[in-house]
DNA sequence: GAGTGGTCTAGACCACGGA
DNA sequence: CCGTGGTCTAGACCACTCG
C-alpha cells in the first residue's frame, strides 16, 4: 500500500568516520537528529528496521540501537514493539535545559551577558546550607550574590554558597566570566544537577535589582551541583525575571 | 590503604529471577537504587568494576553497564574512566518530575484530590492550539478549564485543548479522574512531553480560584503532550499556587 | 506466521587515569 | 605499567503486533 514506505535516507551516512576519535553510535545519532529536524524524514515517518539499517551501514545492531536510543531520550522518536520507530510529531522547536550556566545561555542566544558582584564574603554555614553541600554547619563557605544582566536589561539574581576552598575567587573573575567558567579552569566540572523551580514575589531589593513592580512574581531556583566525584561543590538560590526566562524540558515516559 | 575499599553487596543480589519477565538489568537496577537510598553503600563510595560485578552475578557485562546505566542517569552515580564509579553525595531526597498527571502527583502524596469542571465546550482551534495539535487552523477542538484542589485547597487551574474525537469525555469522568487516566481508559497513553516552565501574575479569575492575592505570582507550564505512535494529542497550560507546587529535576551532563 | 523491537551473551579492542 | 570504563561486534532467543 502507498503509505507504507518507511525511511531511511542512506546518502546521510555515506562519510562516516570508523577509525577517528568520534563514536560510531554518535555519528549516526546527529546526522539522524539533522535529518529529522531538517524534515528530511517527516514528523511520523516510520525508519527502517533496525536489522535493515545496520546492514545498510555496515554496522552491528547494538551500535544502531544505541544511536536510535539517543534520539528516543530526546523525544525525537518513539519505539513499539512490532510496530517499529516513528518520527514524534514535535515541529515546535524547544531549547533544552542543558547542564550549563545562565551565563553560558545567554552567551548563546547572541546576546551580550553582564554580571554585577553584589556581595562576595565569607560566612558560616547555615544548617541549610551545609546539608547541601555536605560540610558541617558552622564551617566557612563563600557566599555569592550577583545580579546578571542581557544587553543591559537585568535577568536574573544569583546567590551562591561555594565550600570554603574557593574563597580565593575574585570579583574581576565573577565580572567577566560565568561561575561554572571560573570553576572549571580550576578543574571543576559540573556533571549532575538537582533542582528545584517554583515561583514567589520578589522580595527586599529583588524588585529594584530586576525593574520589576515591587511584589512581582519571579522564578526561582533551587540547585545543588556535583562534580565528576559526586561530591557538592555548590548550592545556589536564585530568581529570575519571568519575562526574560523560562526553563524547557522533555520528559519521555519509560 | 584503607579507605580504597570497593563495595558490591553481593547478598542484595542474591535472589534474581533468570527467568521472569523482569528484565535482569532492572533487577539489578533497582536492587542498587534500594541500597544506595538505605545508605548500605554510602555517599561517595566506590562500586567494583563493571567485569567483576558481571562474574559474582553471573551476568554478562552489557547487563551489568545497563544496570549502571539507569542510575548514571538518574543522578545516582558517576562513572569515570580510569577511575571507576561511585556514588553522588545527594543525600537530600528528591521527588522526581515524572510523566504523571497532576492527579496522579497529588494521589499519590497520601492527599485527595479533586476537580472541578469550569469550562467543557468545542471551539475553532486558535493558530498556536494548532500548531501544538497537529490539527488544521479553525478545525473543532476540545476546550477544557478545571479547578484541581487537594483536601479542599486550590492548586492549579489548568485549561487543556484535546482533538475534536474526544468530544464525548463528560464533565462526570473529568470531576472523578485525572485527564490522562480518562484518556488512558480509551487506549491513549502519553509516552513524550514538552514542557515550557515560568511565572506570571495572577489574571483574571485566577485570583479568586487559587484563593490568592489578587495578581500574586503563580507558576506556569505550558506542555504537549504525545501518544505512543507520536502524535500530539493534547496542549495544556495551566498555572499553580506556588506555595502548593513546585517542580523537581535533576540534569546529568552527558 | 511474519515482522518488529527488547533482552542477553561472550567476547574484543581502545582511551584514559594513576602509580 | 595496570585497572578502569567506553565502544563495538555477531550472533541468539523472546515478546509483542498485525494480518
Amino acid at each position: 500500500m502507498a503509505g507504507d514506505e518507511t525511511y531511511w535516507p542512506a546518502e546521510l551516512f555515506a562519510d562516516l568516520e570508523r577509525t577517528g576519535p568520534v563514536p560510531l553510535y554518535y555519528q549516526v545519532s546527529t546526522r539522524l537528529e539533522r535529518a529529522i529536524k531538517a524534515g528530511t524524514i517527516p514528523a511520523g515517518a516510520r525508519l527502517e528496521n533496525e536489522i535493515a539499517i545496520a546492514q545498510k551501514l555496515g554496522l552491528s545492531r547494538p551500535t544502531i540501537r544505541r544511536a536510535i536510543q539517543e534520539l528516543v531520550d530526546k523525544g525525537l522518536l518513539v519505539r513499539r514493539r512490532g510496530i517499529g520507530t516513528q518520527v514524534v510529531q514535535g515541529q515546535v522547536v524547544t531549547r533544552q535545559v542543558e547542564l550549563t550556566s545562565l551565563y553560558d545561555d545567554l552567551a548563546n542566544t547572541h546576546h551580550t551577558p553582564s554580571t554585577r558582584v553584589l556581595t562576595h564574603e565569607i560566612v558560616p554555614a547555615s544548617d541549610e546550607v551545609a546539608a547541601h553541600l555536605g560540610v558541617a554547619a558552622g564551617s566557612d563557605v563563600v557566599y555569592l550574590r550577583r545580579q546578571r544582566s542581557t544587553d543591559g536589561t537585568p535577568v536574573a539574581v544569583l546567590e551562591n554558597f561555594l565550600p570554603g576552598e574557593f574563597a580565593d575567587i575574585t570579583v574581576e573573575q565573577l565580572e567577566t566570566q560565568g561561575l561554572y567558567q571560573v570553576l572549571r579552569t580550576r578543574g571543576v566540572t559540573i556533571r549532575v544537577a538537582k533542582q528545584k523551580i517554583g515561583a514567589r514575589s520578589a522580595e527586599n531589593d529583588e524588585s529594584t535589582l530586576l525593574e520589576i513592580d515591587e511584589g512581582g512574581p519571579v522564578l526561582t531556583v533551587e540547585r545543588t551541583a556535583f562534580d565528576d566525584s559526586g561530591r557538592a561543590f555548590e548550592f545556589g538560590v536564585h530568581c529570575y525575571r519571568p519575562d526574560m526566562y523560562s526553563f524547557e524540558t522533555t520528559l519521555v515516559a519509560k
